[in-house]
DNA sequence: CCCGTATGAATGAAAG
DNA sequence: CTTTCATTCATACGGG
C-alpha cells in the first residue's frame, strides 16, 4: 500500500488522523450544528406566523409515514431498526458486547417496542450480528506468524469499510476526510439540538476521553 | 483503555479509533446530514407559504458548505473492479462458484492487488453478489411449470420462527429512517422537532446517561 | 436531463 | 459463535 493514505491503520482495526483531519471534520460538524440551530430558529418562527394567521397546516404527529408518499410501503419483509431503536442497541452493546441474556433481551425487546414493532428475535439477531461483525475486526492481523510488516493488505473481512480509489483512473477522490470518525456515544436527536447550544466553539463528542474507545 | 489518548501524547495529535466507532460516527454524521436537510425541507415549504415574511437573514440552506458538507460526509464511493481484477475474479469463480474462504480471499484480493486498489471485503462482496445473482438468474429461467401464480419462486421460505412484521408505515416512523442518507419527501417539522422537545414520549434511560457523559 | 439498469455495499435472518 | 444467504440500498453508467 502507498504512503498518503492514513486508511489503514495497520490492520489493528484503528484508523489514525491527523489534527488537520480532525478539524475537518469538527468544522463540518460545527457547520451541522450551526445550520440546524438555525433551521429550528426558523421554523418555530415560521410557524408561530402561520399558527397566528389561522392557517396551521399538519398535527404534529399525523402525518408520520411521510415516505409513503414515494409508494415504498408493503414491500419491507425483514425488520428495520429505526433510529432510535438502533440508539438504543448501540449504547447496550457499548456496555456490553456480549449477548444478552434471555431476560436481559426481553427487557430490551420492551424497551425498543416503544420505538416501532420489533421482536424479540430481531434484538437476538441483532446483537448476534453486531457481536460477529465488530469480532471480525479484532482478528485479521493473525494471519501469519514472520509477517514482516503489519501493514500491507491484511484488513479483515467484511468489516473494513476500505476506500480503494487511489488508483482509480478518474478522479482521486479527496484522500482525507472521507471516512473520519471520533469516537462518540449514540447521539439522539435531543443530544443534538443540546449540542446546537454551542455551534462553533465546542466539539464535545469526540474529547470525551473516559469513554471507552473500545466500546 | 490505553488507545484513548496514547497516540495524542506522541504530541502528533492523532486519535485512533475503531472500524466500528469510526462507522457510528460516521452514521451519525450522516444523521446530522439528513436532519438537516430534512429541516431545509421544511423550511422552504413554510417559506414559500410564509413569503411575505421576507428573507430575513439569508437562506442557510443555500449555503454551499452545507451541501459540501453534506456530499462529504454523506456519500461514499464504491470500488469498481477493473477489467484485468474482474477477468480473475470471473475466473476464479468459475472453477469454485463458492465463496472462498477466508485465506482464499487473502490469496486473490493480493493477487488482484497487482492491478489496482482492493481490499479484501471488496473481493468478498464481489463474491457474495456474484453468487446471489447467478442463482436468481437461474431461478428465474426455471420458475415452473404450471402457469399458476408461482410466488415469484422461493418467497415460501421466508416464513420462519419469526416475523416482527413489515415496519408499519406509520407511529414513529422517524425522518432519519431507513437510510441515512435523505432520500425521503417531506417530513413533518413538528414531528421531527418532536423527538428532541417530547420528553416524556420517549426519553429512556440510556439518553441520560449518555448525555452525562456527554455534558 | 432524467430514467432505467448493473452492481458494490450494508445488514437482518438463518444455517452450520 | 461463525459463516452464509437473501434482500435492500445507493451509485455509476448508458440510453432516450
Amino acid at each position: 500500500m502507498e504512503e498518503g493514505n492514513f486508511q489503514n491503520g495497520g490492520g489493528l482495526g484503528v484508523k489514525v488522523m491527523t489534527d488537520e483531519q480532525m478539524e475537518m471534520l469538527r468544522k463540518q460538524i460545527a457547520v451541522y450544528a450551526t445550520i440546524c440551530e438555525q433551521l429550528v430558529e426558523m421554523h418555530k418562527d415560521l410557524s408561530a406566523q402561520q399558527e397566528f394567521a389561522g392557517m396551521r397546516l399538519g398535527n404534529p404527529y399525523c402525518d408520520p409515514l411521510l415516505s409513503s408518499a414515494v409508494h415504498k410501503i408493503g414491500s419491507r419483509q425483514r425488520w428495520t431498526p429505526k433510529p432510535a431503536q438502533l440508539q438504543i442497541l448501540e449504547q447496550i452493546f457499548e456496555q456490553c458486547n456480549a449477548t444478552p441474556g434471555r431476560q436481559k433481551i426481553k427487557d430490551i425487546t420492551r424497551e425498543l417496542a416503544q420505538h416501532g414493532q420489533i421482536s424479540e428475535t430481531n434484538v437476538y439477531n441483532w446483537f448476534q450480528n453486531r457481536r460477529a461483525r465488530s469480532k471480525r475486526k479484532q482478528s485479521a492481523v493473525v494471519p501469519n506468524n514472520g509477517e514482516s510488516e503489519m501493514e500491507t493488505e491484511n484488513e479483515s473481512f467484511r468489516e473494513k469499510k476500505t476506500r480503494p480509489e487511489d488508483s482509480q483512473p478518474d478522479e482521486n477522490t479527496t484522500p482525507l476526510a472521507d471516512q473520519m470518525y471520533f469516537n462518540s456515544p449514540d447521539i439522539g436527536f435531543d443530544q443534538l439540538v443540546g449540542k446546537m447550544e454551542s455551534p462553533g466553539s465546542c466539539i464535545p463528542y469526540w474529547q470525551m476521553e473516559q469513554y471507552d474507545l473500545l466500546g
